[in-house]
DNA sequence: AGGGTGGCCGGAAACGTTACCGTTCCTACA
DNA sequence: TGTAGGAACGGTAACGTTTCCGGCCACCCT
């Protein structure tokens, strides 16, 4: 095989003792510039390369963390970018980032969670970034193994302490509230918002739109809609309804951009023209908005930024495991792009104008 | 703190040796069923959990891959998946994988590369999935560490030699050949092929298409670009030369979707519809097609697949270190959608039927 | 009855580090 | 000249496992 080089035969080729040896390849102060540069040829001579494993059994860390990918069968473009911001962040302080995903039932007891394997057992892992759709059951499981960890919020289901939690949130309801006044200053009146209001996160949208309404006494208008697997097609769908709606409609609200793209889709396919018709805003900034026309208006969310916040807080509460719990916000920016317009004729003001183009 | 329970307070709780233990642990035969319950009760009741790193030091093994992901900024779709398929794939095998994201200049030597620490260190990885775009100084770097690797071969840049490596590949030629003779078999005769034959796996591209027109005698017609950022906008240039070629251009296979929907987009600003004037096929099936109309006929890529084919070739390879070089290949499948279709009228031949939509 | 066999188990070395402690030696100062 | 003190370094015990080796006992066969 390879012939395996240990910090002993740097030892004894150098005619040093193994403690000098570490010494020298922890930069500890305690050594003669001429025994240093002796081993350190010796290292460079031999090709020495130090056993992690080794000194992370005897310093009791893992120099690695594990970024878990819950309940999510693909890595959809928003959760790739946060881990980017968790991995870039983790480089800089030289530590691991083990990849994983994850799925498990909801109702299912903490204590009867199986967890993953490297979670489960100790040394392999110093903390957790916990990501996907998560629910309380794992969160109390995962504190029960006493692990650090750090938890992203906006997808979290279900009536947890969050104050007890490590968090970092993207701030929804600022984002839609910002979009909401923008699209009042532009004069509309009648704005709709569509979401599904059984998930948190739409939910935090809708509260965000309601309190930018309120503000300028506006009357809310929802449409509440079921959204399992896909968020466009539900905006599709949307966007059919909407259609009965008239002609109070000028402007819609999205509860993210795959909705609003939907929508857009469904009015286009009917002949409503946007903005010219309706004006719609969307949520999230994803990568494939870029491909359609016309471009939307959304609001964007710095994920990498998340992922950045995710790591940062983590390491802080390794530094120090006494930090009291806090949830830490990333702003949003509202990016005004094509889809937005100073209200027109509005929709079904006049019915001839609908004429199905493909 | 935390009270650490080690395998030697289970043996003396249990009144026996920490070698019955560990064989209770790793299942070994030679334990009786009454101490072997008897230590689980006693395993159960204190809440131990073995430490891997300990295990991992005297087995020499770290049942870790790293999965690096070389010179993108972002992690794409494309990757995401391969990612995903890597961590599912490993994960049927109790494996971790660590994710890493590094960028390196393409003309340092191998030498003085400086690799991430967790490669470059002993013991930290059993083996290495090379993703991302990469070059000849990356990959013989990493030979001299002597780690086992695969790695993905369609963003390979340079003269390797492929028959040195473990690779996976998809089967970028023969998908655009069968994108080809479907449109060549649809009645087109006059195809355009839109690429950068500066890449590698645009060139391929290129050569799939070459086979399928040179096998039915048609004259070949490239337009080849330089493309450096966005795949898009070039797709969008694109698609203005395509303007200045009538009349004989009838269809369009692209490099790629993103190019796909550029020329998309850039047709329909001047009012070139597809599939009614021009056909229109890319490669990929990305993620975002499904927010663009017409939808994009394409040639999938199983992405997932990929990355399971990486992980199985890699832990192949693990199982046995002489395994010889293997070149894999995951095929491709055509994915007739609505940007497709028999020949109309030709762009141009009615120089009336433009008009801007939008 | 004696010896062989096999099941079961405990002790201890090993894995490759780091960290503590003690020793040596040299310098400086009283 | 004696001693205090510090720089430099070596030996060794950890860290928590696995594995090898040897021992003990019960059982069976001759």
């Amino acid at each position: 095989m390879f012939e395996y080089v240990s910090i002993r035969d740097i030892a004894r080729r150098a005619g040093v003792g193994v403690s000098t040896v570490s010494r020298v390849l922890n930069d500890h102060p305690e050594t003669s510039q001429q025994t240093r540069e002796k081993v350190l040829r010796i290292i460079r001579e031999v090709n020495y390369r130090p056993n992690s494993r080794a000194r992370q059994l005897v310093k009791n860390t893992a120099e690695t963390i594990c970024f878990i990918l819950n309940n999510r069968d693909v890595i959809n473009p928003f959760h790739s970018r946060v881990l980017m911001g968790v991995a870039r962040y983790a480089r800089t302080l030289a530590k691991n980032v083990i990849f994983m995903q994850f799925d498990y039932p909801p109702d299912a007891p903490p204590n009867r969670l199986i967890l993953p394997l490297v979670i489960w057992e100790r040394g392999a892992l110093d903390g957790l970034v916990i990501a996907g759709t998560n629910y309380p059951n794992f969160i109390n499981a995962v504190k029960a193994l006493r692990i650090p960890f750090v938890v992203f919020g906006n997808n979290l289901f279900g009536d947890l302490q969050i104050r007890d939690l490590h968090s970092v949130w993207f701030d929804n309801e600022g984002g839609t509230r910002k979009s909401t006044e923008y699209l009042i200053e532009l004069g509309h009146q009648n704005i709709w918002c569509l979401v599904d209001t059984t998930k948190p996160w739409y939910r935090r949208c809708y509260d965000g739109y309601c309190q930018a309404m309120a503000q300028h006494q506006l009357r809310l208008h929802k449409l509440d809609v079921r959204i399992e697997d896909s968020p466009f097609n539900a905006g599709v769908e949307g966007a059919k309804q909407f259609l009965h709606l008239q002609p109070q409609l000028s402007a819609i609200v999205a509860g993210d951009d795959e909705i609003a793209l939907g929508v857009l889709s469904g009015l286009n396919q009917n002949g409503v023209r946007v903005p010219d018709d309706v004006s719609l805003v969307g949520f999230d900034d994803i990568e494939g908005l870029k491909f359609v026309r016309p471009l939307l208006t959304t609001v964007r969310v710095a994920k990498e930024k998340i992922g950045e916040e995710l790591a940062k807080l983590l390491f802080e509460l390794l530094q120090n495991r006494d930090l009291p719990p806090v949830k830490r916000t990333v702003s949003t920016e509202l990016l005004v792009r094509e889809s937005s317009a100073r209200p027109g004729r509005g929709l079904g003001s006049n019915g001839l104008s609908i004429e199905v183009v493909s």
